[in-house]
DNA sequence: CAAGTGACGTAGA
DNA sequence: GTCTACGCCACTT
C-alpha cells in the first residue's frame, strides 16, 4: 500500500460478505456510492491479491452470476466458493437468487425472525 | 494536467 | 444463447 484510497473501502466491504454468499461488482459499487463504477471495483480486486490475504475476493462475481476471470482464475474462484457451500450449475454459474448478498444489513448482527 | 487502463454493466443486433 | 459498442468511475504513469 502506498497511499490510502477508496480501495480500502472496497476491501472492507468485501470482507463483510458472509460465507456462502456472493456479491456482484456493480452491487458493491453502489454500496460504495458509485452507481456505475463497477469497473472500479474490478480494478480494486485486480490490484488486490498482493496484500489482500484476508479479502474474500472470490465472493465477488459479475451481475450474471459468472466469473469474469480467465480459465485459471475461474477454476480457483470456483473451488473457493464451493468450499463455502456455493454451488455452480452446468454452465459454471452461481444461482444469484440463492447466494446473492443483500448488502450490509442490520440483521447481520441481529437475531433471525 | 492528460492519457491509458481495467476481474463491469447495459442495450442492441 | 452469443457478440459488439459505449459509458461509467477510480487509480497509475
Amino acid at each position: 500500500m502506498t497511499t490510502p484510497t477508496n480501495f480500502d473501502r472496497i476491501y472492507a466491504l468485501i470482507r463483510r460478505i458472509p460465507i456462502g454468499k456472493v456479491a456482484s461488482y456493480g452491487q458493491i459499487a453502489r454500496w460504495l456510492g458509485w452507481p456505475r463504477g463497477a469497473r472500479t471495483v474490478g480494478w480494486a480486486l485486480r490490484a488486490l491479491t498482493d496484500d489482500a490475504g484476508d479479502v474474500p475476493w472470490h465472493r465477488v462475481i459479475n451481475s450474471q452470476g459468472r466469473i469474469s476471470l480467465d480459465a485459471e482464475g475461474t477454476r480457483i474462484q470456483r473451488e473457493l466458493l464451493e468450499a463455502e457451500g456455493v454451488t455452480f450449475d452446468s454452465a459454471g454459474r452461481i444461482d444469484l437468487k440463492t447466494y446473492a448478498w443483500v448488502g450490509p444489513a442490520p440483521w447481520e448482527t441481529a437475531d433471525e425472525p
